[in-house]
DNA sequence: AAAATTTCCGAAAGCGGTTTCGGTTGACTC
DNA sequence: GAGTCAACCGAAACCGCTTTCGGAAATTTT
């Protein structure tokens, strides 16, 4: 605050530049004007020591449990970082490498609250997180949801809304045994894109045979090993939901090895939106979901629950994810 | 400080804390444990403000160019997240959109000093931010080096070293027309690496005509144009030297388009050991680089200037890449 | 024109630590 | 036994900004 004393008092000069009511209009244009003048900038360390808040958001980077971290992190970070900067915020990550020391993590940081709020992601379907970072009065913001979300904030692609557009496309192009790749329903994800495809075939008249559900490890292994299966019974399906791109690669490779082309004998759609699917033979057709918008959104809420002290009315919000036509999803072939 | 009055002042508890020499070894250890039991967490705003000192280092996520960021970022960052997290400091990341962006943070953390020290990356050949974050006096440590790094901290992979390796392994494979696709030499690393493809080539004896080197894209398409371009050429070349995985994808699919099997008629290897280049038919040969320890590298070096007030030693450091055979890279057909 | 409000700004008390400066104490010299 | 010197610890200033409280000036009310 030193120079400013050209004029005015210390605390004059501090209610003008935080915008406060019983300043004259005036004199906060002319005080905003030489701090602007004098390259004043606020000490952040004094002020967020002083006024009690930390204007920092962290996000809690998902443990590395695959290989569908890396495009994900990047555009939703993006995103997040964009929002903040226009706010004058500090984007900071957290790793944590076990479960143990992220709610280590969560409880340093309620009682120091050097962070004022966090963003978490790659939510499961059974996630304490959400009981305990509300227990510790973090505010937070999901990127996915949970049976235990109901009275928090997140935002999240409507899986089940894509995968029931996906399968509903092909039985559109008039496949009739559309099978489905899924995951461990510990996440989230993996349960409602199941039931989004489970939905499509019921509304579809097509009966669901639990042998066209598989369960798959997250990567390319899970994803081959698991069209094998597919492969081995006696009908086996014309057409794939694949539950990542990832796994849907992996399902490319499984049907080449077994001498077919995939979106002609078997058609194959994934999901992510991955650059690489596009750089396959044929090209992977996928769903994209708008990462970085999602990013921007995450912090819109929070720092409004933040600053409010309590959630906006809006604070769950479902995207929709889009069909990518590429190259492997057809009509079935007339053999 | 509250609660530590049980028995001793507000100042003795402070060093105690932070390990004075003048305080009683006992003195301490009974402080400690005190503290431990009361769960104290001292207020990070408050000690940073009182120090002077921020505890906080931020990464300069390279501005999206291409396709090639991800895989790198999330490795990076986990490595550098690690280490701080280790000595109790905080990472966050700064996400400017244009290089004036950059500068104007730059400038803002020089005057505010809310930030102790940056890691820069994707550094180019001609990069005045050495320049700027010197006069700046904001201590950083650069993953990648630039004409203008002398005198700076850096880590770096040996590219020219690597580039080497790539085209000599090609050589004693019995290759002759070794080809390589590098970047625009705005790029250092582009410089480096087809410098080093150069040196082998002259250490093997074999004349290096300058239609062997193409400049692409950093991206898929760039590669597939610039294989195209090779395999007009007279005598094309039996092996490519690729400068990223990513373009080295681009080239198995213009070799494909030409009817040609990547790794029988034309051998290739790629650059930054991805993961889907494994995924590939055939999976696609490339180098790798240990991201993560690099990371925790950036930290060590940083910190220590941090603290030390001046560059130790060994603040550059030179990684070396290794050849992951995966399957493009065979001998010449003998056609 | 006096009284009652508003409007605007200054003084000063924190925020929760770190650090400088001195003052005690006890052990060690000579 | 007086003088020295470490070894330890307490008092108080300070880091730079926010915020409460109250008072003076300007404006409106009666």
């Amino acid at each position: 605050m030193i120079a400013q004393r050209l004029k005015l008092s210390e605390s004059t000069v501090s209610r003008a530049l935080n915008d406060y009511q019983d300043i004259a209009l005036e004199t906060k244009v002319l005080v905003r004007k030489t701090a602007a003048e004098l390259g004043y900038v606020p000490n952040m360390h004094a002020r967020r020591l002083a006024s009690g808040k930390a204007d920092t958001i962290a996000f809690v980077m998902p443990r590395t449990d695959g290989q569908l971290n890396a495009a994900f992190l990047g555009e939703l970070m993006t995103g997040m970082a964009e929002a903040l900067t226009a706010r004058g915020w500090d984007l900071s990550v957290l790793v944590p490498r076990s479960l143990d020391e992220e709610l280590a993590m969560y409880r340093n940081i309620s009682r120091t609250r050097h962070v004022s709020g966090l963003i978490i992601s790659r939510t499961l379907t059974k996630d304490i997180r959400f009981q305990i970072l509300k227990e510790l009065k973090i505010p937070f913001v999901a990127y996915g949801r949970s049976v235990d979300s109901e009275h928090a904030a997140w935002i999240d692609v409507d899986n089940a809304a894509a995968f029931r557009d996906m399968a509903a496309h092909f039985s559109a192009l008039g496949h009739r045994r559309i099978a489905h790749i899924g995951g461990s329903d510990t996440y989230n994800f993996a349960v409602q894109r199941a039931k989004g495809w489970h939905a499509a075939l019921e509304e579809a008249g097509i009966p669901v045979t639990p042998d066209l559900h598989e369960v798959a490890d997250l990567s390319f292994n899970g994803g081959k090993a698991a069209m094998k299966r597919l492969l081995e019974l006696d009908e086996p399906p014309t057409a794939i939901c694949c539950i990542s791109d990832v796994v849907a690669i992996g399902v490319m490779r499984a049907l080449r090895e077994h001498g077919l082309v995939p979106g002609q004998e078997v058609s194959v759609i994934g999901y992510d939106g991955l650059d690489i699917g596009a750089w396959l033979e044929p090209p992977l057709s996928t769903m994209k979901q708008p990462l970085q918008s999602a990013g921007q959104q995450l912090i819109e809420i929070l720092t409004s629950m933040i600053e409010k002290g309590h959630m906006p009315t809006d604070h769950q919000k479902l995207y929709r994810a889009t069909l990518v036509r590429r190259g492997t999803d057809n009509p079935p072939s007339a053999d």
